[in-house]
DNA sequence: AACGATTTTTAGGCAAGGCTAAAAAATTAT
DNA sequence: ATAATTTTTTAGCCTTGCCTAAAAATCGTT
């Protein structure tokens, strides 16, 4: 049995070590998790114990197949109930992500794959990131960052790399959600800001925004 | 903040007590929770040291009014979501109750209002209990043990007292769901069994499982 | 009313998951 | 190459929720 808790640090090590292939410091963890160091440590020697993590003392954790196996459960779960509380349930996508933290641990194979269907298999959450298969795999996003757009250009709006209620709620203000089509108009060399075009105006969004814009063509 | 196993303990007494307003002893608990009665007697302590409980040592335990309304309120959750997994996921009532005691723990106003929403205000859930509104009231179900129908008269199928699981394939397998009209046809005083019509057959049913029938007229 | 049986509480312990403070290892800077 | 700094680990302690065993209270019977 993997318990609440563990889950948390294997979603972690996941999310920090490129799908916990390469191993990640505690200190990373700790962060990431708002814990203590020590904490870590304990957490991660029971991880590796039950054969989901490799660790080697002082030098980092990363996931074994099963661990990664386990993250991936966790994380398709996450964002399948993202999908549902956008969809059905009214939720905008900057009020998902806390309650999708107690769901993405129920237990139940029957539940995941029911409400697999029932969302009619989707592929992206609400913020545009990969739902994994039941195996863990997902055809990774081939969209790209509006700045490596050439002018003139059009693309579909479909991820965010932040997606920090701050950055979130910066997007609703100023109309901008997933699936908009969006053009590049003017890039400006001194502050690397951008024009764009939105179907509803024109805009002009500086480097940090462009940043975190990812369009597929 | 009320812990998931506060909670478990609110709802045990709360089903025990009518409502909890009847004070429940230590060990009917025990029974209920599955543990022991020393470990009741630790968490009561715990839930009238947070004004959940009224508890006097040796003289068991009832809800005060903010402890009923927390146990209300996971009721409710639980059974909205039986509502959604049958209705929406293809749950058979037999297999909700498991799902249900993790999802019924899940923390959000929101997510509870939204849902029951999306379900359209159920007034009940798969087995016929009724689902508690926001301030913890519902309407209390009117209907009657099928004991004491008139022979000849008619009913539907609202509401079944056990359900445990050798019960409900019981039901399942004799094509009997709630919301079925059931007619009652003989009654045979030397064994209390029950002759009864169905949409789909005639039947005889014990004694032991008229008892857990109930229909309104 | 008092004895025995049952129920409930107390006392002391254990595992999980956290914390602080101190020790040890690794890294960076001089 | 060694000193200073940072990172990681260890050690010891805390809380929650559970347990067993023993003590205390209550109940049922005669």
């Amino acid at each position: 049995m993997v318990t609440l808790s563990e889950e948390n640090y294997l979603k972690a090590i996941y999310h920090l070590g490129k799908q916990g292939k390469v191993a990640v410091s505690t200190n990373a963890i700790a962060e990431k998790i708002e814990t203590k160091a020590s904490s870590v440590t304990d957490m991660i020697k029971k991880l590796a114990d039950k054969n989901l993590a490799n660790y080697v003392k002082y030098q980092g954790v990363s996931l074994t197949n099963e661990g990664r196996l386990a993250a991936a459960s966790v994380i398709r779960k996450h964002r399948l109930w993202e999908v549902f509380l956008v969809n059905n349930l009214n939720f905008t996508w900057d009020e998902v992500h806390e309650v999708a933290e107690q769901l993405e641990h129920i237990k139940s194979l029957k539940l995941v794959n029911e409400l697999d269907a029932f969302l009619e298999y989707p592929t992206h959450d609400p913020h545009g990131d990969p739902i994994p298969d039941k195996d863990g795999n997902y055809s990774p996003i081939k969209s790209i960052n509006i700045l490596e757009i050439e002018e003139g250009k059009e693309g579909v709006l479909s991820f965010v790399k932040d997606s920090s209620d701050v950055f979130l709620k910066y997007l609703n203000k100023n109309d901008l959600a997933l699936g908009d089509s969006i053009k590049v108009l003017d890039f400006e060399p001194f502050d690397k800001s951008l024009s764009i075009e939105t179907k509803s105006r024109k805009l002009i969004i500086s480097k940090e925004v462009a940043q975190n814009l990812y369009l597929s063509l």
